[in-house]
DNA sequence: TTATCTAATAGGAATAATTACTAATTAATA
DNA sequence: TATTAATTAGTAATTATTCCTATTAGATAA
């Protein structure tokens, strides 16, 4: 993702409205690598504005979900945010629930591939490994 | 997955009671290509077993996934389940709910190249693709 | 700057998939 | 065939997410 007033600059001009509450909420995943779900951006944001609620913090990802400024990876049956927008694989740790991302060009060449022998029309790619990650993996029972 | 006879072999010395929903679903999960959810599994089986309980199939569904017999996909917060468990790339269709299954050899390669720069301890790949499938795309709004 | 308009918010209720619980049933065994 | 513990059916509980609505507050133009 970009910068923090790229993106709003990018939310006025199709019309939304600027709001403490999105700023906020942008700003902090422009910043983090957490990946964090929707209860930690709240709590995240509250320090901030107490009054802030979990309704918005919905109706805002989903907002930039839309706008292709954030990412969603289901982990696990929650769902966990990302500025990271482009093509890369997520590794979630299945012990600490961290989760890191690492690049591959592949990843470009197996969508073409595959939307070519199935003939599907694709419009966005989910990669996720799931293990231990290299903390975990030592002191794994 | 397998023949219906291995798998119940094979649960059976692991110390498996071999019950008749059980041999229901991995029958139907090894002729179906089409990627279940747990609901349909249960409208399916109870066309058999008319007493057989949405919570037996969740609990079906667990030991088979602990046993690697089967494979969950989280498409749009509800699960899917499919026999196929060598690694694959999942194409789900976002406007029928359709799931194909396409292979690619390079996403062992991938795989390993992830473990490599990340340290992670790799257990499990999950790679989705989505989109609009043959069907769909030509009649898209 | 102020008034107007309507998008956005807070807060709580509703929903839906999944999990937990427990009495009754039944597969495996000896 | 009797015994025993795993499994099941049925239902309640849980949890992430969505829905609903009165209130608030950005944006715009006078």
């Amino acid at each position: 993702m970009q910068q923090l007033e790229q993106v709003v600059t990018s939310l006025r001009n199709e019309g939304f409205r600027i709001t403490p509450q999105r700023i906020a909420i942008v700003d902090y995943l422009l910043k983090t690598k957490e990946h964090p779900n929707a209860e930690r951006i709240h709590k995240t944001i509250k320090r901030k504005y107490p009054m802030v609620s979990l309704s918005t913090i919905y109706k805002t990802l989903d907002l930039l979900k839309e706008r292709k400024l954030v990412n969603e990876i289901d982990v696990g049956g929650e769902a966990r945010f990302d500025a990271h927008t482009d093509e890369h694989i997520n590794l979630v740790c299945m012990k600490c629930g961290k989760i890191d991302d690492v690049d591959d060009d592949m990843l470009k060449e197996i969508r073409n591939k595959a939307a070519k022998k199935s003939k599907y029309f694709i419009l966005k790619g989910s990669f996720e490994l799931f293990g231990y990650c290299e903390i975990c993996k030592s002191k794994r029972n």
